[in-house]
DNA sequence: GCCGTTTTCGGCCCGACTGTTTTCAGTCG
């Protein structure tokens, strides 16, 4: 059992012992254990193995006990037998909006529900509305939670929900009353998906009803979800949730700190500043009785005596204890930003030629761009055969004679193959600039198979970068099932490189792995795998991952100058 | 169930809003 799975399990008994009325700090030890298991990065049958399971935070006895029995047996049955008490529908219901432990149980308990179906129906005949506790208002929700969650599946991406943060962020600074305005939550920790859309703004307080009002008069309204003085949620016509919450000048910086990171995030900081004698909330640093004043987040985080933590790492993954510590790594910042590899034309399934893309990235003030298009096992993708790669390679030495100033490099994006090996033999890419290997058919392999099948294809000498390394599409499609801790592992000690696939769409390597990847010295690109001039740009969703897997400039290709990029490569060209 | 430089018990982050109540529980972030 892997350790997604374990964490899974674990969540899962929170939340039937919550369903069960159980004591609720019990539960959430069930949910931190998730989340450590889960933030992983050593291997977690060697922590099962040598005992140190239970060293780590928020593992005591118990839990590691069970992590152990899950590890080795691949079941728990205490697991099983929780499990068994309640209907697993009562799972699924918990996810509707406005509707919790508590009253999922009176749900299931006084009318038998056990299904968001059955609970769809009774809405609908006005069963629920006579419970205690419920009413006709709470009925109403529960019913509009269920269409809303049908309809839209609950997550955005991240370039949809920053169009939106966009459009109503220039909505509301027409309304001059407010004094600061932000947008915060996990759009400003550029998480691959969003969703909802946070937005801190402050104002003077006999301001505040006015600029609620209107807020909730925005034209891309879809309705109000809730409208108090200081905080008040919409939903948008394209289906997100909005939030703005208002408070004075001498609080913003706490409240945009406080509505930008992550809920374990301010959990653990909250903690930290209790356990310096300090009380914290979204309105400011309390000693006694005493306010700390705090204009921006620098000087939060100067107050509590840390490092301050850029936006992308308040995820509450380790990076309060390395800013306390003040080992926060330095972030790559997207400067310099040199070249783009991973790029395809018309040779393939790209929209624009070689020369039409190379114009766009002069324009884009690049130095370089590497030609990517697919090897021929991709024939759904018009993959190129060995006859059109000296096609196109005439091509480029004629382009590159005709350029000063700029360099098109020689790649291609090679298909790994069933049993990992590449769909061209080693002189023919002995050719190319760089290669990159991608998997792009048989996703359904094992996870020992699929493992294997990557490690084979990265240990091809000729092959300088993995690309989207677990083909998952965000919103779309699942991660194949495949080990990246070993694919890591391999990588560092091959000097190969794990690209950063850097369209909205894929986000992967996922940044979660970033922190390993660093541990074991690999590099990254930001790979737009643009299929289209306007792709191109792409690469800057790339570098709010990046920032989150805590990437430094030294491990960012990218940021390698022309003359940089063509030295290292040529060093990695077996000869 | 976890944790400990006030340690083996008694805490465990904190506040807004809603809908239901008639002072608050539940949910959410």
């Amino acid at each position: 059992m892997d350790r997604k799975s374990v964490a899974k399990i674990l969540k899962e008994i929170g939340t039937i012992l919550e369903l069960k009325g159980d004591n609720p700090f019990k539960t959430r030890a069930y949910y931190n254990g998730a989340r450590t298991i889960e933030s992983l990065t050593e291997n977690l049958n060697n922590l099962v193995e040598s005992g140190e399971i239970a060293n780590l935070r928020g593992i005591g006895q118990a839990l590691s006990d069970k992590i152990s029995t899950l590890i080795k047996t691949g079941s728990l049955p205490y697991y099983d037998e929780l499990k068994s008490t309640i209907p697993s529908g009562l799972l699924d219901m918990i996810k509707i909006p406005g509707l919790g432990a508590k009253k999922v149980k009176i749900v299931y308990d006084k009318l038998g529900i056990s299904s968001v179906g059955e609970l769809e129906y009774a809405c609908r005949e006005n069963r629920l509305r006579d419970l205690e506790g419920f009413g006709e208002k709470s009925q109403q929700n529960i019913l509009s939670g269920i269409e809303l969650r049908k309809k839209y599946n609950e997550r955005f991406l991240y370039p949809v929900a920053l169009n939106e943060s966009e459009k109503i962020k220039n909505y509301l600074i027409q309304n001059e009353k407010i004094i600061q305005l932000e947008v915060a939550g996990s759009l400003r920790r550029k998480l691959e998906t969003v969703k909802d859309i946070d937005v801190v703004c402050s104002c003077l307080e006999e301001d505040r009803k006015e600029i609620m009002d209107f807020f909730d008069s925005y034209p891309e309204k879809l309705s109000t979800i809730n409208k108090g003085e200081t905080k008040s949620t919409i939903t948008l016509e394209s289906g997100i949730n909005c939030d703005l919450r208002l408070v004075e000048e001498d609080s913003f910086a706490f409240l945009l700190h406080h509505s930008t990171g992550s809920k374990e995030h301010n959990t653990e900081l909250r903690g930290y500043a209790k356990e310096l004698g300090f009380k914290m909330n979204e309105y400011g640093l309390f000693s006694d009785e005493q306010n700390i004043a705090c204009t921006t987040e620098e000087e939060i985080f100067e107050k509590l005596n840390m490092d301050y933590i850029p936006c992308e790492l308040r995820e509450g993954m380790g990076e309060i204890e390395l800013a306390q510590k003040k080992q926060l790594p330095e972030l790559y910042d997207g400067n310099p930003f040199y070249g783009l590899f991973h790029i395809h034309t018309t040779y393939s399934d790209g929209a624009n030629t070689i020369e039409e893309i190379v114009e766009a990235c002069q324009d884009l003030n690049l130095q370089y761009v590497g030609i990517c298009d697919h090897s021929k096992a991709a024939f759904y993708a018009n993959g190129l055969n060995e006859e059109r790669v000296k096609q196109q390679h005439e091509e480029i030495n004629k382009i590159n004679a005709s350029l000063t100033n700029f360099k098109v490099l020689k790649g291609i994006e090679v298909d790994v193959l069933t049993d990992g090996s590449l769909d061209f033999d080693d002189s023919t890419l002995s050719e190319f600039d760089f290669v990159v290997a991608s998997v792009h058919s048989q996703f359904n392999l094992s996870e020992d198979a699929m493992t294997e099948r990557i490690i084979k294809a990265i240990s091809n000498p000729f092959v300088t970068m993995l690309g989207h390394p677990t083909g998952r599409l965000l919103l779309g499609r699942e991660p194949y099932k495949v080990n990246m801790e070993k694919v890591i592992e391999v990588a560092g000690k091959l000097g190969k490189v794990i690209e950063i696939n850097s369209s909205p769409y894929r986000l992967d390597l996922d940044w979660r792995l970033g922190k390993l990847a660093n541990e074991h010295g690999v590099k990254t690109a930001l790979n737009p795998d643009a299929h289209s001039i306007e792709g191109l740009t792409d690469y800057k969703y790339g570098i709010g991952i990046a920032r989150k897997g805590r990437f430094n400039k030294e491990s960012v290709l990218n940021t390698y100058n022309a003359k940089k990029i063509e030295s290292y490569f040529k060093e990695k060209h077996p000869h």
